[in-house]
DNA sequence: TACTTTAACTAAATAAGTTTAGAATTCATT
DNA sequence: AATGAATTCTAAACTTATTTAGTTAAAGTA
C-alpha cells in the first residue's frame, strides 16, 4: 500500500512540540515568531530525517496559492508555442512555481471553459495565454478581475490587459520591405482566417504598410484567406487557382508557420518548384529546420526565449503585487529579426 | 477584490438544505444516498445559477484524488515529445483529467526533485514518464510503491514496469535493412551519449543485427557516440574526422531527432553534400518538415498520436485499480513505419 | 514584592470540501 | 397502536496544513 506520508503532526509528536511550531519553522518563519535557534535546528533535522514533504492541497486550501501557473497555448506541438513553453517552465521552476501547459486547439470554448476550471476556481495563481478569443468580453467577467493574466503573442484590441508580444507589425513590414528591394512587386500573402488575432491583423498592417511604402498598389488578390480548419485543401484550391489566374506572382509570403508547412505540402502536391518559377518563399515565424528546406525560406524570427522569460517574470510580478498596481497595464512588445537564407 | 466564490455552504443556505446533500447531488450521488428527485433539480439549479464550480484543494484534500496527471519529458520543445504530449492532453482531458507537463532537461536530479513534488506527495494522481534515468533503483523507493508510473518511449531495464514504446528495435533493423538493400555496406550510425536509455540501445541493436543478417561485419568505427551537452561541436569534430579517415561511407544514419538536425547543422557548416557525395541520410523519429529537406531523409516514424493516446488510457487504468491488480505489468510496444523519401 | 516585558511556544479556528454515522419522517404491517 | 422498514436528510468528523489569539515561564524593572 505504500508507506504512510510524514505529516507535520508526526514531526510534532516526535519532538513534543506542537505542530504550529514544526509548521513555522519548515515555512523559514522561525526567526520572525522567535522560535530558538536550537528548536529550529531540531525540526528541520527531524523534518529531513523523517522525509517530511507538505501537502500541497492542504497548503493551497489554507493560503490561496497554489504555486501553480497555466499555460494557454492554440496546440503545443507547434514548435512556436513548445519553446515557449520551454523557457517559460524554467524560468518559474527557478521560482518555485510549476506550469500547466494547455492546448485549446484554437476553440473559444474550450479556452473558456479551461480558464473557468483553472483561474475562476483558483486552482492557479496565474495563467498566461495565447488566448483564441475574438473578444475581450470573456475576461471582463468579474470572477477574472484582478486574477493575474499575462497574454502573450496576441492580444485583444477591446481590453486594457498585460501582453509579451512580438512587434509583428514591425517584423511583417520589415520581411515584406526585403522581398520590394530584392525586386518583388507582387507578393502573395497567404493568412489564416479567421484572422481577428492581432499578431496575424498587425502582420497584415505591416505588409500592406512595406508596399504603400515603395508605391507599389496592394492588390486585392494578393491577399489569401485560408481556412484554418481545413488548410491543407483550402489552400491547394486557391493558391493553384491564384497561380493559373491574375498577375504573376514574384513571392509568396506566408503569416505564420502553420501556414508556411503547408504551403510546402501544397507545393509538392501540385509539382510547383519555387527556385524553378522565380518564386522567392517568405514565412513569419521561423524554425529551425528552415535551414535545410528546399525553396530558400526568408523569415522573421521572433525572440521566443525572451517572450517565455518576460512572460514568466511578468505572471510573477502580477502575482506578487495582486491587487496593487492593477490600474496599470504592462505592455512589452520585442523586437524581431529577419533570417534571409541567401 | 473579484467577487466572492459561491460554496457549497452558500447553496445549501439558500435552499435550507445541508451541504452534505449538496455535496452528494453535485457529484452526482444523488440517487445512491436516496435524495429525492425534486431536490436533486433545485440543488443543480441553483449550483448553476450561482455560478458554482468546487474548491479542487479542498476536494483533493479530502478525496487524496487531483484528477491531475504529471507528463516527465526531456525537452517539451522537441516535436517528438510535444506531439505525445498534445495527444495525451487531449486523451485525458476527454476523461476529466488534465496535464501537468514538465521538462527534466536529460537531467537526473531534475527528473526525481519533480518525482519527488509531484509523485511522492501525490500532488497528481499518476504519472507519465520519457525517463532520463540510468537505473530504475529510484522508482524502488517505498513511496513509489503502488503509484502510478507510465514509462514512455524508454523503459528501465532493472525494474518492472508499465510501458508504452515504439517497437525501437524493429523500427531500427528496417531502416538499416532498407539501406543496405540501397547497396549500402559503410553505414555511418551517429548515437547520443550518455546512452544508457532503452531506445537507443534497441536502434544500436537494430542496427547491428540487420548488418549480421546481410553477412556485413560491424564495423567500430562505423559507430560515433556524440556527447549529447556539446552536441554540434562534438559532432562536427568526429564526423569530419571520420569522413577524412577509415573506409568511405555510403549511408549515415542518425539514432533519433536530435542528431538528425544536428548533422544537417553540421554539412552545411562543413559543406558536406550527402547527394554529391553519395551518401544516404536516414533517420530515427521523423519530423514532419523532413518532407522538405535538402538531403533526402529516410527515416522510422514513431506512432506519436498511438503512443500517448494508449499512456494516458494505460495510466488511468492504473489509477482506477491502484493496489488491484499491481503485479502484472502493461507493456505496450507499438510498430513503427519506415518514410523513405526517394 | 509586584508589575511589565520579552521570549518561546500552543490551542483552536480556519480553508472548503467529502464521508460516516445516525436522525427524522413517512409508510407498511401485524 | 406499536413495531419495523424504507425514505430522505443532517450533524459532526475528517482531510492537512496555516494563522490568530493567547498562554506560560523567565527576565527585567520600579
Amino acid at each position: 500500500m505504500g508507506i504512510k506520508k510524514t505529516l507535520l503532526e508526526d514531526i510534532a509528536k516526535e519532538l513534543n512540540v506542537s505542530k504550529t511550531l514544526v509548521s513555522m519553522v519548515i515555512n523559514g518563519k522561525g526567526d520572525a515568531y522567535g522560535i530558538s535557534k536550537k528548536t529550529q535546528e531540531k525540526v528541520l533535522s527531524k523534518a529531513g530525517e523523517m522525509e517530511y514533504t507538505p501537502n500541497v492541497f492542504a497548503r493551497a486550501l489554507r493560503t490561496g496559492k497554489s504555486h501553480l501557473i497555466a499555460l494557454l497555448v492554440a496546440d503545443i506541438s507547434n514548435p512556436f508555442y513548445s519553446n515557449i513553453a520551454k523557457y517559460i517552465e524554467k524560468e518559474l521552476a527557478s521560482k518555485g512555481y510549476n506550469l500547466m501547459i494547455c492546448s485549446t486547439d484554437e476553440n473559444v470554448e474550450r479556452e473558456e471553459k479551461l480558464i473557468s476550471l483553472f483561474a475562476e476556481q483558483h486552482m492557479i495563481d496565474g495563467l498566461i495565454i495565447a488566448t483564441t478569443n475574438t473578444s475581450g468580453e470573456y475576461f471582463k467577467k468579474e470572477r477574472l478581475r484582478n486574477f493575474p493574466i499575462v497574454f502573450i503573442d496576441r492580444y485583444l484590441t477591446d481590453i486594457e490587459s498585460n501582453y509579451v508580444v512580438a512587434n509583428n507589425y514591425q517584423g511583417s513590414l520589415e520581411i515584406t520591405e526585403l522581398l520590394v528591394k530584392k525586386g518583388c512587386k507582387n507578393i502573395l500573402a497567404l493568412n489564416i482566417t479567421p484572422s481577428h488575432i492581432s499578431s496575424l491583423t498587425e502582420r497584415v498592417k505591416g505588409y500592406k504598410d512595406a508596399l504603400k511604402k515603395y508605391d507599389i498598389l496592394f492588390n486585392d488578390e494578393n491577399l489569401l484567406e485560408i481556412s484554418f480548419d481545413n488548410i491543407q485543401n483550402d489552400l491547394r484550391e486557391q493558391l493553384t487557382n491564384r497561380l493559373k489566374n491574375g498577375q504573376k506572382i514574384d513571392a509568396i509570403y506566408t503569416l505564420n508557420n502553420h501556414i508556411a508547412t503547408a504551403c510546402l505540402n501544397v507545393f509538392n502536391e501540385i509539382g510547383f518548384d519555387a527556385k524553378k518559377e522565380g518564386v522567392y518563399f517568405a514565412s513569419f515565424d521561423d524554425i529551425s529546420l528552415f535551414d535545410f528546406v528546399k525553396p530558400n525560406i526568408i523569415s522573421v524570427s521572433q525572440p521566443v526565449e525572451k517572450i517565455g522569460i518576460e512572460a514568466a517574470n511578468l505572471a510573477l510580478h502580477l502575482i506578487d503585487n495582486k491587487g496593487i498596481d492593477s490600474s496599470t497595464f504592462k505592455k512589452i512588445v520585442l523586437p524581431t529579426s529577419i533570417i534571409s537564407r541567401d
